[in-house]
DNA sequence: ACGGTTCTTGACCATGACGTCAAGTAAAGT
DNA sequence: ACTTTACTTGACGTCATGGTCAAGAACCGT
């Protein structure tokens, strides 16, 4: 992959570096999901050029995941990672994914799965799911958030969320914000 | 309606009534988007048809909307309202709401309002809400329920249950029922 | 500047839905 | 029984997508 056996043409070359372009662009402004003619077209080819350089949609996506959201979760990982209150922290975390999914229709795409069988977004995924699960456990030491709330509903609720942002397309965000809270809220212990 | 200004002839009337018994049952079965032709098939009949009768797919859900959807809406109204505790009242209300979303994809099709224009489905959808703001005010009456929660943040809710039931195919009920109580604590206010 | 490769293209097929209409079929009236 | 009229049919056109491949274009080494 990073050393292609054979050295590609000139024009070949410049081929794939347009279309990861129009990718990153595309995929961003509407999700993995779009057409992939659509990205042809920003890239200036014919879709017949990204099947025959990436294979399909699978194969363009792993070129781009990387540099389209890898970087999108992990910073919020880190970025919670620094607060000191457990709660604090798990509850940011979520809500900063959340909002995530509502700005961002790609890292959304990732979280939900939608693409069976590849590898590097499987990784992803694994990834925002066992920060969430560690911060969850810290959370629920403290005592204030439910103990019965499990690391699989966690993952659930984000993929409840990735379902709402997706079909969110005219609602405004603030009114999505706020019911995040409400979520959030219920996952903490009666006092 | 009741009495056509010119009496169907007998296939034409026999088909009626089979297409309609048909609807019924896909539409129960796959919610208000399903194939106009999957109806005739099990109508025994050619979807032409259907267009012919029923002028379309809109005409054909307003003619089975009323017996299909109404009565398991006002029926979970109705049971709400024989509850004492303003609280119970309320979170029984949502809680039989989100379940039938879940249950009957015909019904969610309703409150989720995917059928602009038609008359007959937004009395249906404006009784659902009404209902839940005034079980949410007199819930908020007791001071149990948090006070900044609005009508409108109820309808939304349930429009946000609607689309997640919509892609829970595969998802057993019992999560979905076991994350519905993490949305009604959260309506709670902190004690 | 030419031949041999490598690349690209866009017409083509497939899918699954909606909606229409000319032509064929069946009921009703006499 | 036969005609008139109401009714039904299913092939057809449309759209939006996914994916393929023979034929032609572009590049590169000599």
């Amino acid at each position: 992959m990073s050393t292609p056996a054979t050295r590609l043409r000139a024009d070949a070359r410049r081929n794939v570096e347009g279309i990861r372009t129009a990718a990153l662009d595309v995929f961003r402004e509407r999700g993995l999901n779009s057409p992939l003619e659509e990205v042809a077209r920003v890239a200036g080819v014919s879709k017949g050029t990204i099947y025959h350089r990436f294979g399909g949609r699978k194969g363009l996506i792993e070129a781009v995941v990387e540099e389209l959201v890898a970087e999108r979760i992990r910073g919020i990982g880190t970025a919670a990672g620094e607060i000191a209150d457990p709660v604090e922290r798990f509850e940011h975390y979520l809500r900063e994914i959340w909002l995530l999914q509502y700005d961002e229709p790609a890292v959304n795409d990732v979280l939900l799965r939608s693409l069976p069988g590849s590898e590097p977004v499987a990784v992803l995924c694994e990834h925002a799911r066992e920060t969430a699960a560690r911060f969850l456990a810290e959370a629920q030491a403290t005592g204030v958030v439910r103990a019965d709330v499990t690391p699989e509903d966690v993952d659930l609720l984000i993929w409840e969320r990735g379902i709402i942002a997706r079909a969110c397309d005219q609602q405004p965000r603030e009114g999505y914000r706020r019911r995040l809270e409400y979520t959030l809220r219920g996952l903490r212990a009666a006092v």
